[in-house]
DNA sequence: GTTGACAATGCATACGTAGTTATTTAGAGT
DNA sequence: ACTCTAAATAACTACGTATGCATTGTCAAC
């Protein structure tokens, strides 16, 4: 009842119900410590006795600070809602917001950057390897802090911060060649993704040290399906390797089970690795060989970028190491 | 350069570069229909010269809008990724924003709707079955349109959107019962939840009718570990059920797997339904029996709700038919 | 030629807050 | 008692836009 009848309670208000000034109201909400004690209990009083609740908006174009960070991510991705949930949680610590940009398609990008320079957020986590370069370089204005984030194209265009792709994709290789195999195959996502760039070249070049040979397969796509499908083409293949490595978890997990319905055994017959450390790569079914990325500490490295005034000008780039996380999936004996 | 010098670009900048006023530089933006149209392209050519973009925040100050929606949705959960991703392309599609609040536990809902309050939203999503009713009702403010999604302990209290829990819950329990099981059990997520509630009831009743019982065990949480967890403590009760029904999705895969784990085939000694429809119910390591919601219709209801004006004063409850997807988890002969 | 209607534009103001400057009050020192 | 200083508060203004109202200009009708 009171809160309905009390439809727009401003700061004036509350001034007027407390005998005190406008401005004394504000102070109570932003700077409290400039207030006498007595002033601040009459004037919360009244606040709670009105129902007011500070306007945002207002305060935002005032301070020319909203509190919002955008993140511009894949609309269907696994790995991005694991990232878009650290992300806001942290932000939620600070008192702050996201606001979401999810993108079908690159075409859309374009509209989402619009959105992004209108509403004057604090910061933009850029997160997609499918952002062309002109738009990067487009998100470079000031009083927008932009990081780019897993994306190895923003270099030297943006700050970036990023697992270590390259270091991963070695790892890998180098633990699955230490099981015996004699040949492999890379099944990557999409070719021109820079992200996949560098770890077949990481991957490829760590075995090449091994003399083992391993040839590209391109997905086709980020998914399941595609890594589902990649798989029924590997079949087909003369020369089955003996092990193959996912570009990403999601397209890995698609291989495992497209390499069991053509009646192959995993890892019986296929190693099989992934990347990414997704939650569904630990699910008994699979135990998936990954490379598990940091994503507290990305965020964190993001939000230190974006917030922190020490790196206004610079264009720092954070690269952060992963973890091997051993599955069943590259476990050949199993004595 | 040119965008780095303009730091801050206003519609009186742009009025003075164009030779008209600063209400004329507004109106062009906001209803061109009102500006003649060479007035309109000299406006239009001085705004990309100066590199002017609209300040979304002054707009909502004045229009009273944000043009933002919120959601509050669990931080860990495939489900509601789902639904985040479509809630915000639709979104996206009528140039409106999606603001994120995800919340870990009960505790944070709180801060999440002061933050609410404080930004002015058009409307809010309120999806999660761990809110509670008092937190509900702070929800129903004049001026904030509130949608409880898939949360029946709303009913009542605000509008809901929400797919027809009980009835697919029979769908299910019947399609489970015409594959000649003896005995059932039926594993929700957290008892308190209110759709884990409703879906029991629903698939107790029905396989009630038909004579077999349908014992409810905890998982303790929404998640695969949950399930997978659950899955040892039916293996150690003393009479294996003949089919086990996940009260989500994500607890059915656990328990498939912590089953197998087990030493039991499924759907050889047991058989598996779900409820939810998510991507990875459909992968071939799993392909789960599970109930889809029709994610979209819903959406598109809870937005309908939002800004459909008609739906002010009255408190509608949608409840939309989801659809059996049969998947081999149920499929006992394979001849 | 005068009037009326209407389109196009300018002027002024309000949205609700935060910060800047000015004013009042209280307290301490001599 | 008088000044000096610091603290507390009030008055005022700017943030950038949208819109009601007033004004100007154009054209058609009589």
């Amino acid at each position: 009842m009171r809160g309905d009848s009390a439809a727009r309670v401003t700061s004036h208000d509350v001034a007027a119900e407390a005998g005190v000034s406008q401005a004394t109201v504000a102070r109570v909400f932003s700077s409290p410590d400039k207030v006498a004690r007595a002033t601040q209990e009459r004037v919360r009083e009244a606040a709670a006795r009105l129902g007011y609740v500070p306007n945002a908006i207002a305060r935002s174009l005032k301070s020319q600070r909203t509190d919002i960070v955008g993140a511009v991510v894949p609309a269907k991705s696994e790995y991005w809602q694991d990232v878009l949930t650290a992300l806001s949680r942290r932000l939620a610590e600070q008192g702050k917001q996201l606001l979401l940009f999810p993108f079908a398609d690159a075409d859309h990008v374009e509209e989402a950057l619009d959105s992004v320079e209108q509403y004057r957020l604090d910061g933009l986590v850029l997160a997609s390897s499918t952002i062309r370069p002109e738009h990067l370089v487009r998100m470079r204005r000031p009083g927008l802090r932009v990081v780019a984030f897993n994306q190895p194209a923003a270099s030297g265009l943006l700050p970036l911060v990023m697992v270590d792709n390259d270091a991963g994709a070695r790892d890998l290789a180098e633990h699955v060649a230490a099981q015996g195999i004699g040949t492999a195959a890379f099944v990557g996502t999409v070719a021109s993704a820079s992200t996949d760039q560098i770890r077949y070249r990481g991957a490829a070049s760590a075995l090449a040290d091994r003399g083992i040979a391993c040839p590209y397969v391109e997905a086709g796509g980020f998914s399941y399906d595609a890594g589902y499908k990649a798989a029924a083409r590997i079949l087909d293949g003369a020369d089955r390797p003996d092990a193959v490595m996912g570009g990403s978890d999601e397209v890995a997990l698609g291989l495992i089970d497209g390499l069991r319905t053509g009646g192959l055994d995993v890892p019986g017959d296929v190693l099989v690795t992934g990347f990414d450390g997704l939650p569904q790569a630990s699910w008994a079914g699979y135990d998936l060989t990954t490379l598990v990325q940091p994503i507290e500490v990305l965020v964190d490295a993001t939000l230190a970028i974006i917030f922190d005034d020490a790196w206004d000008a610079a264009q720092p780039e954070r690269i952060v190491p992963g973890t091997l996380r051993e599955g069943k999936t590259t476990r050949r004996g199993n004595g």
